[in-house]
DNA sequence: CGGGTTGCCTACCGAGTGGTAGATAGCAAC
DNA sequence: GTTGCTATCTACCACTCGGTAGGCAACCCG
């Protein structure tokens, strides 16, 4: 036994990979160590040499998403700035971080849940700025005519964060909604994340063909405002 | 029933109020009988009198939770098919549904993590059938040229079932990411649920004022004939 | 070589879990 | 009174939980 003690994925991260998959199938409490350390191949106590305890396994999941979600942010922020296709090149990378791997989206859902006052300062500090360059970015496009006059930008990428995070972690159950399941279980999942899109883009865009367009990125509001006739505000 | 010769209101129901109260906060596992038959005012063997067992006590749960749905589905059928003002209708009949016991989403969201095979079947008999009348009408609405071309009709109302439990079961922690929460703590929910009804609203019709004006319910155009480039766009 | 560290193991612990057995009290009908 | 039913209780059960104690083999470094 252990001759391969230097296997080439560190024991660490194996527990990580298998406490995140059954913490986001069965929740912190129906997951057991034990179950866990099965998984992995070892008996309960080395994997409470690893951590310490159950819950902090439990933080070095949520260290180890976040530390995932780090590594797409660079490409979030480049995605953000450049001229073109802002909104498209944001909502698929976002959506596309837990769409990589599912379970991102149960355990952040399950710990919302569970757990949301720990939450709320991770969330704040991962994704608040976001929404402010977001904001402004919405506000930008109020003002260039091309965003509804009636949104309020807060609200709304709240509310596209859900749609993204939900519509992934509940995917396979909800789509029991849609008909046509049996054979067509290849091409449902895109009807799914294409609509979930297109309402992204609707909620949003006057015209939806902007989207791809992108909003000026620079300060110059030259285009003129196009195609206001029936701005029904409340 | 009602037979009201022991206590005032039904023991059964004072169960099945404060179990669905303890699952919907702590998840099935992580909420125990003797918590449960505390919260109550008895002991456990008393509960199990009344539910032979956790699971018995569960599904209880969900099969009231159901009974309150079945309730409301009166008013949402006539809604559905009221002259004006269905989308409206049907919209807020619904989120007010999860509003009014914000309980029920989280518990509903739970379910749907933990037991997603158990829960197809409730949600294809409960909202399946609702589901093909909200597609018809998104259809006509499409033929009448009121309503976006392009939209998976099944996909869409997916998303906004998404939206509203996800949205309610969520509201609590997810609304972190909104600034302002200090002293507004009272119009943050209303500005929250005005967004998601008009993130509907956008991504429903190409002009949002036809939300209040509704689709043409009588059947001006046989129902059979498909739009003809209603292909979503990648 | 020998001590120290690392990583994993078996065996065990107290606490808490869902569930059961059986006694008790109130009440209604005969 | 007696019987029977309902609803609750105390006491207990087997089991699983997270966590600990201590031993054991393999490695590193002096």
């Amino acid at each position: 036994m252990a001759n391969e003690r230097s296997k080439g994925v560190d024991i660490t991260q194996q527990i990580l990979a298998h406490a995140t998959r059954l913490f986001a199938a069965r929740g912190f409490v129906g997951a057991s160590l034990r179950d866990i350390a099965k998984a992995v191949g070892i008996r309960k106590p080395s994997l409470l040499y690893h951590f310490n305890s159950k819950d902090d396994l439990r933080r070095g999941v949520l260290a180890s998403m976040l530390a995932h979600w780090n590594e797409v942010v660079p490409r979030l922020l480049k995605a953000a700035t450049s001229g073109h296709e802002q909104f498209e090149a944001v909502a698929t990378e976002t959506l596309e971080f837990f769409r990589a791997d599912p379970d991102r989206a149960r355990l952040l859902l399950r710990e919302l849940l569970d757990r949301p006052e720990e939450m709320e300062p991770l969330i704040e500090s991962h994704v608040q700025p976001w929404t402010k360059i977001i904001c402004d970015y919405i506000r930008k496009g109020q003002q260039q005519g091309r965003v509804h006059a009636d949104i309020d930008p807060e609200a709304y990428i709240v509310h596209m964060i859900n749609l993204m995070v939900c519509g992934v972690a509940l995917q396979d159950s909800i789509t029991a909604l849609m008909p046509g399941r049996p054979a067509t279980d290849e091409v449902l999942p895109e009807r799914y994340v294409t609509e979930l899109l297109r309402v992204a883009r609707a909620g949003l865009f006057i015209d939806p063909a902007s989207a791809r367009a992108g909003i000026d990125p620079p300060d110059a509001l030259p285009s003129g405002v196009r195609d206001s006739s029936g701005d029904a505000a409340e």
